[in-house]
DNA sequence: GATTTGTTTGTTTTTACAACAAACCTTCAC
DNA sequence: GTGAAGGTTTGTTGTAAAAACAAACAAATC
């Protein structure tokens, strides 16, 4: 019930290295979630032998993944030995790009952010290829231990390391991946802005999200994208592009077109840029002067029309988020993005419209704003570095 | 990327065992599929030592799984011992509950139906405790090795091996699952009719579908069910009720009420009692006179009130389809269900929907009939058995 | 004689198990 | 009050067992 099987292609056949594999990951996890944490406790816990907890932490500590920080309290005999993920060590290069701003970080193992740099986004690619190589290279140094991650807000190419589509600047197959690899050495990794900030809910997010098998992550922007979380993985799909759901049918007449083109995508009715539409055509404008930062702010100050626009787009925020409530039923949905400033205006709206269930019995769907303090398209970036490094461990 | 591992539960650590059960599986499911096979094969294609795979089919056969059937053809040395799953000794019951009849069939573990009986569906569930309960103690005689499947057109609480509710009969809280179990010993695996289907389509389907890590079953019956298979297993999400996009908003004002009362879900839309009162409709009634099987006649023998009905909801159907298909960007969609019978007659309109897509470049997902020849439904309790016979395997 | 298949024998990796030493707490006699 | 005895907890060490790997070998065939 729990083990892949399949056949055709080369399914990862167990040799040796495979079971101390698994193991190092468990252990690993164990120090990233529990730290401090001791080789006795971690042996209770996954019913592992202490001798065989002690020889993987060695291992681990050979490979600079963690560290001992003393002892603990005795509880009537020898007092443990504690650890935690190493820290203080830059690991992680997160590079995330959105509309409006990139911002390039350096992280260690626990995703502290040790530096970070910000620049405006622009259309210019060949600036930006400028920029974001000349920092990467900055941070980077001479270290080569370094791996570095790449959010942005479209269509990534995992395997190829490149960008398929990014709408808001139209820019496509920008091979930013591989020129970061080509010039620095440094291994890759790029992923779309949900997925990322998906990721980052489950390795900064609330205890009770990281401990969540199964969440989906709502990302509310100039678009909108959704992050899937399968037995605390990503789920991509055939072809590496799945999680598009802000494409689909909602309903005919959306305010905006879609990045797609189309009228009746749940992002025509449901982004941000849809909010900033209604907002303008309730003032009687079909431009909109202002930008969703401020339409929320002129809705926390009671103006009627832009809570007006906000809670419409609410419903239909909804809509979609019921979808995929009844289709996968998560153990939660994560909305992230501008709008959750909002939250206690339009959750509401939200959640009626969300409450749509077959049954009641059936487990409902928790749906609650994101609480990731920074900016979580950056700790997205830098957790993808991370989710691939602690699931197949070097 | 490819390990489980969080944490907080028990995460399976990897102990002996663990490395044996792994390539167990994936030698037994190479005999599965490229059944007849030899065991040099097998090491070749898994890169598993010739050594090793003769340890594990050596085991397989002592646990009656496998079996040798001669000799196949030599290449320019010693001629290979081919290798079959073991056929012909009964392995498994599957019940099989729709609407109007319910089957009990006794299958090999090829999925080899034995023997089979078939009667009407009764509202009456004191009717059908018995009925069902009397076949099945007849088939099992006194072999204790047997495992029993049941699929249902409903909710399934796959643990507590009970149904939550079915539609049609409105039946709540059915224990068929425990009193099978109770009254004679044997093990009991019940699912809903949606992932049951998919799972008959990964083991029994076309070739092109076994090796098919994602794809999707979408189930047209009373209602619209969607088995969801990720990574070679059925995704049952947090509570075990993942799957019922059939319940996803597609729009308001459909033609019937779908079963859980409301009139904007795809299954109000697409299913075949939306089929059946279109046609009603088209006829000037309310009431439809007419059942899907007949208006899928007619409609082949060209009758244009039933063709218009047929595309109207094929158009509906595509819209959902379209919505997976963004969503989970999954290798292949498979329709099942008695409208594939017409499926020359709507495989445009729905294909028209379907090809929405973000950009074109993107894998388009293909969209194909069921190829599953006898009841689909039946096979699928029979692959609830199997699927976790060979995933787990004893 | 070369080649392919399947088996046998010994090696290596890794966990399980058991024994042990170190460090610490409790307590009880003096 | 103090110090020695006894019990607990932690982490390590050494050995056994499981299972894959490697290489050699026998059988069967071209």
């Amino acid at each position: 019930m729990k083990k892949i099987y399949l056949s055709g292609a080369n399914d990862k056949i167990a040799r040796h290295g495979t079971m101390r594999d698994i193991n190092r990951q468990i252990v690993l996890n164990y120090i990233r979630v529990r730290s401090p944490i001791s080789r006795a406790e971690i042996a209770r816990e996954t019913s592992l032998q202490r001798s065989t907890v002690s020889a993987i932490v060695d291992d681990l500590a050979v490979g600079g993944l963690v560290e001992e920080i003393g002892t603990g309290d005795s509880t009537g005999g020898r007092k443990p030995t504690l650890l935690r993920l190493r820290s203080g060590t830059p690991t992680v290069i997160g590079v995330d790009v959105t509309p409006r701003v990139t911002t390039v970080a350096v992280a260690d193992l626990t995703g502290n952010i040790m530096q970070k740099e910000v620049f405006p986004t622009s259309p210019d690619i060949g600036f930006m290829n400028e920029q974001i190589l000349s920092k990467v290279k900055q941070f980077a140094g001479q270290d080569s231990n370094l791996e570095v991650g790449i959010s942005i807000p479209g269509i990534a190419d995992q395997l190829a390391g490149r960008m398929v589509y990014i709408p808001y600047f139209q820019w496509t197959d920008w091979d930013i991946g591989q020129r970061i690899k080509a010039e620095t050495g440094l291994p890759v990794i790029i992923d779309n802005d949900a997925n990322s900030v998906a990721l980052a809910e489950l390795w900064f997010g609330p205890t009770e999200i990281k401990k969540t098998r199964n969440f989906i992550v709502v990302l509310v922007a100039e678009g909108i994208g959704t992050g899937i979380i399968v037995d605390g993985q990503v789920y991509r799909g055939e072809s590496g592009a799945a999680g598009e759901f802000g494409h689909m049918f909602v309903g005919e007449n959306a305010p905006v077109k879609c990045s797609c083109g189309r009228r009746d995508c749940w992002e025509a009715h449901a982004s941000e840029k849809a909010i900033t539409h209604r907002y303008g055509l309730h003032n009687g404008s079909s431009n909109s002067f202002f930008d969703i930062d401020q339409i929320i702010s002129l809705a926390q100050n009671g103006e009627k029309r832009a809570i007006r626009a906000l809670k419409e787009t609410a419903h239909y925020l909804g809509i979609g988020i019921s979808n995929l409530s009844i289709g996968f039923s998560p153990q939660t949905i994560v909305v992230s993005g501008n709008i959750v400033r909002a939250w206690d205006l339009i959750s509401e709206d939200i959640n009626e419209l969300a409450s749509r269930s077959i049954r009641k019995e059936i487990s409902v769907t928790r749906i609650r704003p994101s609480e990731l303090a920074d900016s979580p398209t950056t700790m997205g970036a830098i957790s993808l570095v991370l989710s691939r490094k602690f699931a197949s461990a070097t």
